[in-house]
DNA sequence: GTCTATAGGCGGATAGAC
DNA sequence: GTCTATCCGCCTATAGAC
């Protein structure tokens, strides 16, 4: 039998975690907050993880793991290129709402991890953002996809996901669905009517 | 004479903690670090400001501020919804250039604040927020822009102008008119050619 | 207005009993 | 594996000399 990601007390721990990160930041959150959530004394934490640090790496490689894999995967589709972003686009969401902690730490608090950590998660990130950047690229030269800079066009998409993290709350006016939809609307098609 | 920002050492301190909090973080960053930065004690900084709180409310207050009047300037003009628009995010990416460390503490460290401070920054938030889809629901009705989902159309712009924070250098491929005409192409008219 | 010294609290982590 | 007790360092802020 697959044990779930709940099963032992480690992995409990590291889920607290990434709720507690998120909500106060990494250096506002403190061990013994996060033993009263787990339901233990901080000190007892130490025999199911080695120290705060690395409960950050966990965190966040965990979630970059997830974005690299789920890469491959697209890019290895024949689907076109406006498909593919739209996939992208759609993973994207999809984990903020289902792993929203996590992903949630692993953008915004990544910085405080310790080298070597920090550096190799840097080309991880960097690995992924060259690959997006690559089928947008490759989307203008086949003529799916206006002349824009392809920066430009790679941090606008990966900002505009991130805000679902926020906003979204399950049971908010807009389902996933019709969140996934509209965003994509004002990413391919743009806001102004014409 | 009217005083430039830097003329007294108030001033200093407050731009110099702008710089640390974006840097660190508003709990990462210490009253020894900022005073190092300043070129003074940690203790002698208590002759110029009250508290570390005191500074972080200045700093995102002093940002709420200018955006809140300059929305309101938008707003009184007599042009398209379009080019309304097009007003709000040159001002995004025109604020976060000229004063990135401020704006981009406004944006992360907020939540750092301490009632009744906390309370008040939000409403200020909200009222902004407020305004500027008002201006999108407005343009949908005049059919200037798609029947999108206001609350996505919002988000998505508001997002989509704060990654520049974490990648416009001077001096970098791109000038701000041309990074600016790219995002507004972007949000406008969409990435996928028709 | 700046300094040194320090109060008083909270941080991560460890030792050792059970 | 969990606990209590504790180490030691860093934090914000204040007191008081100059």
């Amino acid at each position: 039998m697959i044990p779930t990601r709940k099963a032992n007390k480690r992995q409990l721990i590291l889920d607290e975690a990434a709720k507690l990160f998120k909500q106060k930041g990494f250096g506002g959150a403190s061990m013994r907050d996060l033993a009263s959530e787990v339901g233990i004394e901080a000190a007892s934490m130490y025999n199911h993880i080695k120290s705060k640090d690395e409960i950050l790496e966990l965190i966040c490689f965990r979630v970059s793991g997830m974005y690299i894999s789920q890469l491959a995967e697209i890019e290895a589709t024949a689907a076109s290129y406006v498909e593919k972003i739209k996939a992208l686009i759609s993973l994207h969401i999809r984990l903020m709402i289902e792993d929203g902690a996590a992903v949630s730490v692993a953008n915004h608090d990544w910085k405080y991890l310790r080298e070597p950590a920090l550096t190799e998660f840097k080309n991880a990130r960097k690995q992924y953002e060259k690959g997006f950047a690559a089928l947008i690229e490759q989307g203008i030269a086949a003529g799916e996809f206006q002349p824009v800079n392809v920066s430009v066009a790679l941090f606008t998409i990966l900002s505009a996901v991130r805000w679902v993290e926020l906003w979204y709350r399950p049971g908010r006016e807009l389902s996933a669905e019709e969140l996934e939809a509209n965003i994509i609307t004002m990413l391919l098609t743009g806001l102004e009517k014409k």
